[in-house]
DNA sequence: GCTCCAATTCAACGAATGTTGAATCATGTG
DNA sequence: CACATGATTCAACATTCGTTGAATTGGAGC
């Protein structure tokens, strides 16, 4: 067993917080939040489970530190959609909606199973959290909704909170669900399954809140399905 | 320390191993699938860890007999709903669609909650029982909506496989989130956040799946608070 | 070249988990 | 009453988990 001490010290690559965020983003995606070890991280950061606790206090502080870089652009693109000088009409203003959402959640199932999970039970620290993020989140939507009946474009009497639930809700359920359930629930190919959900959708949930539920939808921008960089690491 | 070994036997009662799944079934409402543990469901149901394993196989199985306890009866209901016979308009099927689930569902979070996570992610053996289970109730569901489509009362280019996901699942949100979620997140009052939800829900999903969105809905039956019971002890 | 500090690793701890084997009791049957 | 059998408990097992303290290294500043 003569083989040399292995080195204890620091690789010659420093380890960026931002990269063990990636690996935890990775591993909560592929095991779920809470079967997800800070080891399996570790390893897939390339690094010590230790040295996580280096750079963040525990793994709370992960995802804390994981919502705090994903949610504020979502919310700026929202904003800037539910501003009240934007001419556009209402259907295009959700169907922009449903486009930033999928954006930025479609390659991020992490996020997805903290925002849809872990808000109901769970650790109890993490749900304050997620709603310092989701209420923005939910007013802007809202308050397209709110305009749109200003307009006459919605029906007068919407619900427009659940409303906003409803969009926001079924889209997070098409985007996890589709792809999985409906090729092994009915031997639907899965391919363009979440695009097509969504269209269906969309087209459903408009004709359920329009004040003219048959007056056809106006075109519709593609999905984009590149997936949003978090950060552009500098060569 | 001389207090007298404690008595190692069975107790005077013996344990019905349905009094565990109530256990089982009351745990994983409250701590979640994964992390409800067998100490915590022996403890609710008053006995050894150990027991568990003389009555089922493994935790698994658990999840197993609980499913099989509580699939069969929905379906056989929802079944009948489905059959061609029944000469209730759709409107009124598919809300006593939502009647069932209600019924069903709405007591029993853990198979919600089994429903919900563990389709997509987690043990593999689960998710085949699952689909063995789901299908043939989407299969009921959406002969519903093929009969509607055949007698002109829903529009001819529904999706109805998609037009069932919308339904069923929508309820589930609705009945896990919208209780804890809306009064967080608006402070809106929870005392009838899932009638209301479910009563706006049902509205704008006709208006959606509908021939004429704008015939009004016809009266519909209340829903049942009370819970099913699942198995009558007998005297 | 020395020193100090930030970054990293190693090894271990205590707690919790699913599971099992052996021991113990209760009860019905001969 | 003896005894077999089914039901229950105890104690322990091997893992895994989040977390921590000490040791070790590389590099920056003097």
């Amino acid at each position: 067993m003569p083989h040399a001490p292995r080195p204890r010290g620091p690789k010659p690559i420093r380890m960026d917080p931002d990269r063990i965020l990636d690996a935890a983003q990775e591993v909560f995606a592929r095991d779920g939040l809470r079967a997800a070890s800070l080891r399996a991280i570790a390893k897939q950061a390339g690094c010590d489970p230790a040295l996580i606790y280096y750079h963040f206090d525990s793994k709370e502080a992960m995802f804390t530190a994981l919502l705090a870089r994903r949610f504020p652009p979502i919310l700026q693109e929202l904003e800037a959609v539910a501003a009240p000088g934007d001419p556009r009409s209402t259907a295009l203003k959700l169907w922009e909606v449903v486009r930033i959402y999928h954006r930025h959640l479609k390659a991020d199932p992490a996020i997805r199973s903290l925002i849809r999970g872990e808000i109901v039970r769970g650790a109890e620290g993490l749900s304050g959290l997620i709603e310092v993020r989701i209420r923005p989140i939910v007013i802007a939507i809202r308050s397209i909704l709110d305009q749109g009946i200003s307009r006459g474009e919605l029906r007068a009497d919407l619900h427009t909170l659940l409303g906003t639930f409803f969009l926001a809700r079924m889209h997070l359920e098409i985007l996890d669900l589709l792809p999985t359930v409906l090729p092994r629930l009915m031997g639907l190919p899965h391919d363009q399954a979440v695009e097509t959900g969504l269209h269906v959708w969309f087209d459903l949930y408009w004709r359920g809140i329009a004040r003219d539920p048959l007056a056809p939808l106006p075109p519709l921008p593609e999905l984009e399905a590149d997936p949003i960089a978090i950060k552009e690491t500098r060569p």
